[in-house]
DNA sequence: GAATTAATTAAACGTTCGTTTTATTAATTT
DNA sequence: AAATTAATAAAACGAACGTTTAATTAATTC
């Protein structure tokens, strides 16, 4: 009826976060109730307050911390590369393997957008945007650099992201592909898609092999 | 206190539909209470069921008609045309031009899976698989026939349609572009991506046009 | 070992939810 | 004009919701 033996804040803190994150990504937020998410972790509905003011707040910091760990993990994952189209290539590569490593948050960033107040909104809404502009940088210079056909470089950049995030919704580890499998076809769509120069000489390249080997 | 002066099931019905789809799309199944959806149609919450038995059942029937519709429209749009490349032309272009016209109505068919029970749910997923194998179709009959360069089929179906339906999270019209502009946009992003053949025609014939300028 | 702090339970709060029941009026049919 | 059917309002149902309060025990500090 109180404090229980061997209980521990931060373990507890931990575990409301991964049963959040599956709960809300299976059932949607306004689906699971506080109850439910108490009744995962172990405890009363009660404790998880100890933790996280309101609900809302609960979801806030799930997706903030999310956003955050994307960038951060872009961040180490960008090679200090001049070269736009290696550039391009670290993007799509480390958004792939991020996306299909945290499918259930991804999925809770992605979707309860409307279930934030105006201003947990905007500021999850700012390391989006932020996130976006990293391709959308990428893509001009690899435009200007006169490496890549892209038409419109916003329009581009939402593409992509996409087709790329959109991996979550079919992929599932332990299955026909291997995630280096799957990273590999979106690499070449994506190549093809802004029309890589390497892309086309390659071709060009195994075209000519092909012909001489006649 | 009873029936109102001019009232009429069919019109009161359409306007639940769409007050529905408006409210779901905005807020989320989850979120959306009988009582609200009843005041934006001007009723009492206990008028809606004489049209819906449930809550659920009304969001299955939005979400059944609504894919029913996007499969009757590509039907309706699909040359009956031998050539892949003018099928996936045709595909690509019906489905934007029905997805922006129905914003809402795809948000709510794409987000709201969930909230349905499992029967529910499996003649949805029948709906969105038969949709998904038409495009797999035309991109194995236009590598067959040597038009396409396409990795994996089911893969780059996948893709192409995430691509594609993500037009709906970004695009407003009466914006920058018509739905014109950006349809040529993304089939031109389609047919790079899968490699179409007329395009790298296209490109060579504008070439040696640029060339004999010179 | 006494005092304090951390972690939790148990119980309750007022509110709101989807839905049902019953009554009432408008429109239609006979 | 009487009888019937269609369309709704009004009120209530029990259940469940997010959250708060108060009490209680475990662990830590002094």
């Amino acid at each position: 009826m109180a404090r229980t033996a061997g209980s521990d804040g931060g373990r507890t803190e931990a575990a409301i976060r991964e049963a959040a994150v599956q709960l809300i990504a299976r059932h949607g937020f306004e689906a699971v109730t506080m109850r439910q998410l108490a009744a995962e972790v172990g405890v009363q509905a009660a404790a998880l307050y100890r933790y996280f003011p309101t609900k809302e707040d609960l979801l806030h910091t799930l997706m903030r911390e999310h956003m955050e760990a994307l960038l951060g993990a872009w961040e180490a994952a960008r090679a200090d590369n001049d070269d736009p189209l290696a550039r391009l290539t670290s993007f799509v590569a480390n958004h792939i393997r991020f996306h299909v490593e945290r499918r259930h948050a991804t999925h809770v960033s992605n979707m309860e957008l409307r279930s934030l107040s105006r201003d947990n909104l905007t500021s999850i809404l700012k390391l989006r945007t932020a996130y976006e502009k990293e391709l959308r940088t990428i893509l001009r210079d690899g435009a200007d650099a006169g490496l890549l056909e892209v038409d419109d470089t916003g329009l581009t950049a939402m593409a992509i992201i996409q087709m790329i995030t959109g991996v979550i919704v079919w992929f599932r580890p332990d299955e026909r592909l291997s995630v280096d499998e799957v990273t590999a076809t979106y690499l070449a769509m994506t190549m093809r898609l802004t029309g890589a120069k390497t892309n086309a000489e390659d071709r060009h390249v195994r075209q000519d092999a092909e012909l001489r080997a006649r």
